[in-house]
DNA sequence: ATGCTGTTGTTACGATCCTAAAAACACGGC
DNA sequence: GCCGTGTTTTTAGGATCGTAACAACAGCAT
C-alpha cells in the first residue's frame, strides 16, 4: 500500500495525463469495463465530463469505446498502456535532443573561464564526481567520511582510472569507506591528517590531476550541495591549499 | 533539419517543462554557458524570468549555477539530462500503473458480455490484432489486402500459433501478402473467393477459433478503425456468416 | 395515447489555477 | 546620476475543473 489513489493521480498528472484522465483511465481499470455513469461513480468526475475525457483518452490510444446506448468504455491492457506512454515519452524525448543537439556549442573540452559551479542534489553530486573522476590524467584524490557517497558507479570510475595508469588514493577517517575502496585493485588508502578539523556536515572531497576538484557538505535538511570546478585557476589553487595542508601541518 | 525550435520547445513541453524552461535550456546549451542576460537575448525569453526558470530547471538537475555577480548558468551534458527526465519518467509511470496494477479488476478471462469494441489508429489495431491472434487455440483465418499491415510482430505470434498447433489460414487477393505469409512454416495461403466483393477501403480481417474477429477499414483520411470482438454471441455468428459464404456460393 | 420519471449524451458557462508577459522596484558599481 | 543585475508584483490569457441546463429517449403507470 505505498501508493495511493491521489499520489497515482499526480503520478499520471506528470506523465502528461490531466487529472480528469488520470482519474476515468483508474476507475476504468477497477472496473474492467463501465459506462460514463460506472465512471462518475467510482472516480469522482462529473459524469457529463466523462464523455469527453475518455475521448481525449480514446485518442491517446489508452481506452477503446463501445459504440452503443449506452456507450461502453474499455481500457486497454496496462503492459500495452505503459507501452504506448513510453514510446510517447520516447518519441518527444528524440525530437526535443535532436534539436539540441544541432544547436548545442561544442564542449570546450578544456574549461578556461574561472567558474565555480553549485550542484544541488546526491544524485547530481554522483553524476558530477563520475565526470569529474573519469577525467582524471594522471591522479585522483577521493575522500569522504560517509559509506554511502561510495556509489557502485564511482567505484567503476576509480578502477577504470586505474587501468589508464593513474594514481588513485582514497582518504576517509571511517574505517568502512577505507575497506570498501582498498578492496579495489590499485587503490591506496589513507585516513586524514589529524590536524583536520572534523566537520559533521563535511561530505566529499575529490582531486583531480592539478586543476579539477569538488566539494561537498550535507545540509541540515540532509541534503548534498557540492562545488566544483575544473581547468580553472580557482581549482588550482584550491588544490595546491589543500595539499599542502596535507603534506605540511601547519 | 527536421526539427525546429518551435517544435523542439513543443516537445520539451510534453516531457513536462514550460516553453520558458525549454526555451532556457535549449539558449544554455547553444550558449554552452551563460548569464540571465546571455540566455534572455537568444532565447525569448524576458530576462526578469530568467532567474526563477533557471532556478526550476536547477531543482530539475537540468542546470546548474554559479553563484557569481552576474549569476552564470551552465547546462548539464546532453546525455545525463536525457538521463535525468528518462529516469523521472520511469519513475512516475511505476508509482502510477503501480496503483492501477493494485486495483485493477482481474481480467475476466473469457469475455462473456455482448461487446464490440472500436480501436482507431493503426498501432492500437495492431496491438489489438496480435492480441486476438495469441488468443488462438484452433484456427486463424488472417487477411488482408495491404501489405504494409502485416507487421513483424504479427508475423511473429503467426509462427507462434502455428507451434502451439493451432491451423492458420492467410487470405488474400494481393499476391504480395501471399508471398509473405506463405514463406511462414505452416501457414497456409488462400485468395479470397471471387464472388466477394473487392472495396478498396477495407483493410484486415481476423477470426480466430469460433468465437474471436476483428474488422478493419480505411478511412477516407488514410487511418484505420477497426471493431472488434472475442467470446461474444455477436463475434460467434458474424464468423458462421461469413465462414459459411466463403464454402457456399451464394 | 398521455404524462411522469429517470437516464443518456451534448453543450454552455463560471470558477480556479498556472503560465506568459510586463512592469515596478531595490541594490551596487561606474 | 546612470546603467546593469536581481527580486518582486501585477496583469492577461488559456486550460482545466466543476456545475448546470438541455434535448432525446426508454420505461412505466394512468
Amino acid at each position: 500500500m505505498s501508493v495511493d489513489e491521489p499520489e497515482a493521480v499526480e503520478a499520471f498528472e506528470r506523465l502528461g495525463l490531466t487529472s480528469y484522465e488520470a482519474k476515468v483511465f483508474i476507475a476504468l481499470h477497477r472496473l474492467g469495463s463501465g459506462t460514463a455513469r460506472d465512471v462518475a461513480r467510482i472516480a469522482d468526475v462529473p459524469r457529463s465530463q466523462v464523455y469527453s475525457v475518455a475521448e481525449s483518452l480514446e485518442g491517446r490510444g489508452l481506452l477503446e469505446i463501445q459504440q452503443s446506448s449506452p456507450i461502453r468504455y474499455r481500457p486497454v491492457d496496462v503492459d500495452e498502456a505503459q507501452d504506448i506512454l513510453r514510446d510517447r515519452f520516447e518519441s518527444e524525448r528524440e525530437r526535443a535532443f535532436d534539436y539540441v543537439d544541432r544547436v548545442r556549442q561544442e564542449s570546450t573540452g578544456e574549461e578556461t573561464q574561472e567558474d565555480i559551479w553549485t550542484v544541488r542534489g546526491r544524485d547530481r553530486v554522483d553524476d558530477r564526481v563520475v565526470d569529474l573522476l573519469s577525467s582524471a590524467k594522471g591522479r585522483i584524490v577521493f575522500g569522504t567520511r560517509l559509506p554511502e557517497l561510495v556509489t557502485e558507479p564511482i567505484e567503476r570510475t576509480l578502477e577504470c582510472a586505474v587501468e589508464s595508469d593513474v594514481e588513485v588514493l582514497a582518504v576517509s577517517r571511517t574505517d568502512a569507506v577505507r575497506e570498501q575502496l582498498g578492496s579495489l585493485e590499485g587503490v591506496q588508502t589513507d585516513s586524514p591528517p589529524s590536524h583536520h578539523g572534523e566537520d559533521h556536515r563535511s561530505g566529499r572531497i575529490v582531486m583531480v590531476d592539478d586543476d579539477g576538484i569538488l566539494l561537498s557538505v550535507i545540509d541540515d535538511d540532509g541534503s548534498e550541495t557540492a562545488i566544483w570546478s575544473s581547468g580553472s585557476l580557482f581549482a588550482s589553487v584550491l588544490i595546491q591549499l589543500i595539499e599542502a595542508s596535507t603534506q605540511t601541518p601547519s
